[in-house]
DNA sequence: AAAAAAAGTTGAACCCATTCACGTTTGCAG
DNA sequence: CTGCAAACGTGAATGGGTTCAACTTTTTTT
């Protein structure tokens, strides 16, 4: 298991995906060049490509990193959420939003969506497309949660709830990563205008 | 006005816009090359880009005409939309989907999407967003029509409704483009169950 | 109508992601 | 410990989008 070979195979990745995290969001994505990577890495080109297939490859990596780590923070707040559909939902996508310029640029957040669309049935972009699944299913699940609660509707499915307020977030998401000169704050106050009005149709009357 | 010149020009710009309508269909956006384009119109490399300034471009402009049809169509659905919130925006959503196949294939519309993520700044990424808007706007609209007829509760904002419902329609057609055997038949079906959940919630309780 | 300016055309050269034929290292059998 | 086979690393070559300096054509000026 721990040969030689296994040992220094994994270093190698471990170097290149350090050398991707760094240089682009260091230099930016686009002009960083695999040259660079490698140099970076202490490989050659060649071994890049033995690790990773295409260079989008590499941040689909980085991505899939970041996400993971959101996925366990909301899966805290799924377990308890704020009281009232819409601040247990707008703490959940905040939750996502806040995580999510940790590791990455815009402008890798932008390559990355582009990637997933263009691509998506080479493994980077199955890959991408099980993270947003993820994600989608974690919005549905508090739905639920908030549900049994008695806190939303009961006369509504969750999942499909919860496939529009996924598709909203990633939308309002887009939008933020599409303009370097939107803020944070910006892209919270865009979202809360129009989760507050899903949430005023999903809640039970008591509002 | 009408010069030698800028008849040539005109000439020139349709020819290769032609060209590309029809090589990108046959032969898939990708595998086409500047070249062959250049040598379909009867022009040089350096003047296709003369004319659109990446590749990507000249597909921006094929996918914009598509949509001006799609917005024409929309409009008299607005006008004089079916009765009932579920039917009303499914007709308008279906009459999208079923015009989106008449010059693009699916790996345009991929290619298209993915480049107004990447390049929001570009001349070609605001065009493609500045359609995405006025879909939305008309998605709105017709949320404002039934709610005057009082089809749709009185207490909610057509705007952030247009903005949802245009999301989830959106996505969906993403998950559609994206699964080359997706049939414009599943599309629909799972749309509709989305739209159907969405209505229910929007409808006077007449329902 | 000749000359100069403006506008446009051209294709060879450039840049990089990706590939591949070849060399090197590791694991293992004898 | 020796030698072979498999696995891996290497970097020069390839392909295609994009650029740009030189050349043509059209328009304007005199």
């Amino acid at each position: 298991m721990a040969g030689l070979r296994e040992k220094q195979k994994a270093d190698r990745e471990k170097r290149i995906l350090q050398a991707a995290v760094t240089r682009f969001r260091a230099d930016g994505y686009r002009s960083v060049r695999i040259e660079d990577l490698a140099e970076a890495a202490e490989v050659s080109v060649g071994t890049v490509y033995n690790y990773y297939t295409t260079k989008g490859d590499i941040l689909i990596a980085t991505v899939a990193m970041e996400v993971e780590e959101v996925l366990e923070e909301g899966a805290a707040l799924v377990a308890a959420p704020p009281h009232g559909a819409e601040k247990a939902l707008l703490a959940l996508i905040f939750g996502y939003y806040d995580h999510s310029l940790n590791y990455l640029s815009k402008e890798m957040w932008r390559r990355a969506m582009a990637l997933s669309i263009e691509a998506p049935s080479t493994p980077n972009g199955r890959r991408y497309a099980e993270l947003d699944r993820r994600l989608e299913a974690q919005v549905a699940e508090m739905i639920g949660v908030l549900q049994a609660r008695g806190e939303v509707r009961g006369d509504v499915d969750p999942e499909p709830l919860g496939r529009v307020v996924f598709d909203t977030l990633n939308q309002a998401f887009i939008g933020f990563v599409s303009d370097e000169a939107m803020t944070l704050t910006t892209l919270r106050s865009n979202v809360r205008a129009t989760i507050r009005t899903l949430a005023h149709l999903i809640s039970t009357e008591a509002a």
